[in-house]
DNA sequence: TCCATAAGGTGAGTCTGGTTCCGCTTACGT
DNA sequence: ACGTAAGCGGAACCAGACTCACCTTATGGA
């Protein structure tokens, strides 16, 4: 299954192509930027896109991973460096940042935390994963609350992400993570 | 501008069909039901539909403003019997409890909370006031923290509208708002 | 070097679903 | 009754995602 064969280069090309643009697009802020467009500023024809991509969707999924990828790595730093609780806080606004790149980013994550939308079950595994790392290890420190998980948590941050370019934003969005941080340290075991 | 002219007799009674139909549809989690459909089960055509609703979004407003108005107007009755932290925690689990009613109820709360969408635009304003109705009675009270405003909190909320008829929803959406209403007395004046 | 051939590309066409438009119908005031 | 403005129907239109039958080309072996 895997590389059943290398691909040929002028595909590998025009696959690449297509994903720049359409990341490109996505984090400008056109999140629904048309199949066709995307296609024709990667220099290709629709029948191209869809060799590549399953559907419109799976393209914003591939589009995204990278960044994913990037987000789900690192409470296990973190983690390294800080104590559970702090790391936890950091994540946190490590998030907001992320979604702060551009107005797509947003929406993506977004879609992957505030919806059941098939195509991000992955990302939303992993991240949901992320978080309850983060969240055990808090725990078991005693600093964090014991009784909400990871998804839980994944589905409380659906929310800031949904919020896009309104006037001031992140500073909402910063209260929003400082406003479940407490929340998530209040209950823990020790302080009540 | 009010009442132009009472409106016609069968116009009043398609508009009416067209509405329930759609709350129906609607209410037992079928969100994106076609106009056509929606239509055709009020026993008009399309272009009936038109003539009574601008577009298929505006529909889904109008089909939810009751509701909407039900859950606005709570704040004050709840300021009226319980201390204003209390109300608060009540008003949050009222909220879930509204996304409960239907699964396409939660969209549309999600459609309020979570987006910039222009149709909930009034919707989303009224949902914030009253929220900060809360939020300021509570901070007065000194039993709530006085940094965080109702369209903060509204936004905060959005990822637990957006959950829908996932196994156990219900519980994990009152951990979340367990976890807001601590956070937000954690920074309130004296107990930090 | 050249060819065979399978991988890749193309874009007109299909399908779905929202929205418009215009001619017919009907409620309702006189 | 009747005239007419308000309503209604539904075929036509449009947008945008996706498909398919056919053409083009990279590539590996003779």
């Amino acid at each position: 299954m895997p590389a059943s064969r290398p691909l040929r280069a002028d595909a590998r090309r025009n696959r690449e192509a297509l994903l720049s643009a359409a990341r490109q697009a996505f984090l400008s802020g056109d999140t629904d930027a048309h199949v066709e467009d995307i296609a024709r500023s990667a220099g290709v024809a629709v029948g191209t896109f869809y060799r590549h991509f399953e559907t419109r969707e799976a393209l914003m999924e591939e589009a995204y991973r990278k960044e994913v990828d990037v987000l789900c790595a690192a409470p296990v730093a973190l983690l390294d460096q800080h104590a559970p609780d702090e790391a936890l806080r950091r994540f946190l606004l490590l998030l907001v940042d992320h979604a702060a790149v551009g107005k797509g980013m947003s929406g993506v994550l977004e879609g992957i935390m505030a919806t059941d939308s098939p195509v991000f079950d992955d990302a939303r595994t992993r991240m949901a994963e992320a978080l309850s790392l983060l969240l055990e290890a808090g725990s078991a420190a005693g600093t964090v609350r014991d009784d909400v998980t990871g998804s839980t948590l994944l589905r409380a941050l659906g929310g800031v992400c949904g919020m896009r370019a309104t006037e001031g934003w992140l500073v909402e969005a910063r209260q929003i993570t400082a406003l479940l941080f407490d929340g998530l340290r209040h209950g823990a075991p020790q302080s009540p």
